[in-house]
DNA sequence: CGCTCTGTCCCAGATGTTTGAACAACTGTT
DNA sequence: AACAGTTGTTCAAACATCTGGGACAGAGCG
């Protein structure tokens, strides 16, 4: 179901296959990112010119990098986002209040994008930065948003990117997805169980707009050891709910 | 002096082009792109079906925009640089105690990246966001930059950038930026009077490493009546500084 | 000094890109 | 309900461009 381009252009294909050697690499010489990509030299050379003559790469010392060109467009691109502007300072105020990991999420080709991340005084320190992007039915924020999209939409998401696992207990069979989601949609939030991260609970309510769309989702993680009990099943998940209550108030009045 | 490629990609130039008129025109449809970019319909719409096949572009309903994918990317990019790591929390606790709005400025390609701002409670709302690039000499944290930079890097700079004025204050003689520059190393910081927006003052301080390479700057901005006299001239210059040695004292050591 | 790495440059041949024109799908109007 | 004026999309031929091997200069090292 993934839409492939009748015409594409290959060399912007090329363009962002060495982008993303970059960042695989962490920043690498013309020859290293040859071999990796298995392209001549002469080639990857003329697109790194081309890159940093448009100042999106950056040449230091010999060593080409991903240049924060892209930090101008990656905001930009959060910023158009309605839910950002809205739901960060409540976000924020969730990360102060429980003192743990608070996040925001948005849907997009199918996945999962991280737009924001708040820390709390305790929060647990997690790999992921802002702009990870992930399969939408391993997290909490994920299936909050799944729960809340018409069925055609989860179907066409499951065709294009399955269900692959990338844990113990996570979902691997449309049967058990639906029952999840069904779950999220009775209790009004998503539970995560370290089914992506070991160790790491999170508690995520989906953001609706006035159509009762969904727009996105906001969620609480932290350690196991901290989210049990009523803390994990009471507490947590009523403040999270009252967030993206206050969040869905404001999305509708702008 | 701004290094052109010797074979440029141009269909990689082309992309480029696209996402840069999807960006000033804050999304667009196909026939819009092409009389904005003047270039036929049927190239429009190759690369961008490339760019929403590659998810670097997203289609809501006929309109396209700038992807999240790119957040992927610009955060990457930041979080190469150790000094947002190292000075994020400094510049945090910046802003909470002066409740004004703090700034993290490094250099790339000849002008200033807005790596990261963080807004105390009566912080100004600026237009700016994270990102945003602008000439280094039409700013304090520009300026403190360029006074710790060799002087061969700064003409190069110049000789690339020019010296074009935002506002009135403004420099725009290379006599005058390098008086500017000596009053800078004397006092340790540098102030911005109303020259780039009116209405704003700033204080900004370098930071530099242990081989006292520049590496980054950073700032408090505000409005003109909240920064004068003593505040603007004794206290908040001392602050900055400080926070500024504390962030040298931790780029040494990591 | 010679060896082996780099990154850079060049040019001809092959390949991919460009392009206008034609088409289908919509929207709003008469 | 038919229509005119939009839009996005497709196609294939003409040609501009990208590719890629090989040659080159310079750096680093023993």
């Amino acid at each position: 179901m993934a839409k492939t381009a009748q015409n594409p252009v290959k060399s912007a294909e090329t363009t962002f296959e060495v982008l993303d050697a970059l960042k695989d690499l962490d920043g690498a010489g013309v020859t290293e990112l040859a071999q990796h990509l298995d392209i001549p030299k002469s080639t990857v050379h003329n697109y790194l010119s081309t890159l940093e003559q448009e100042e999106y790469v950056v040449n230091r010392d010999g060593v080409y990098e991903v240049g924060l060109r892209f930090l101008e467009l990656g905001a930009y691109a959060r910023h158009r986002e309605k839910l950002f502007e809205i739901a960060k300072p409540e976000v924020d105020r969730l990360a102060e209040e429980t003192g743990e990991l608070a996040n925001i999420l948005v849907e997009e080709h199918g996945r999962g994008s991280y737009l924001y991340r708040a820390r709390g005084d305790k929060a647990v320190q997690v790999k992921a930065h802002v702009g990870t992007r992930v399969p939408l039915h391993t997290t909490a924020l994920g299936k909050a948003i799944l729960a809340h999209m018409p069925t055609e939409r989860v179907d066409a998401i499951v065709d294009r990117h399955g269900l692959g696992g990338e844990a113990s207990n996570s979902i691997s069979s449309r049967a058990e997805l639906e029952q999840a989601l069904a779950d999220v949609r009775e209790r009004g939030v998503a539970f995560d169980d370290e089914e992506r991260l070991e160790g790491l609970r999170c508690v995520a309510a989906p953001v609706l707009n006035h159509d009762d769309e969904i727009i996105g989702a906001i969620s609480v993680s932290g350690p196991t050891n901290r989210f049990r009990g009523d803390r994990f099943r009471e507490e947590l998940p009523q403040k999270v709910l009252e967030v993206a209550n206050v969040i869905e108030l404001n999305v509708t009045y702008s």
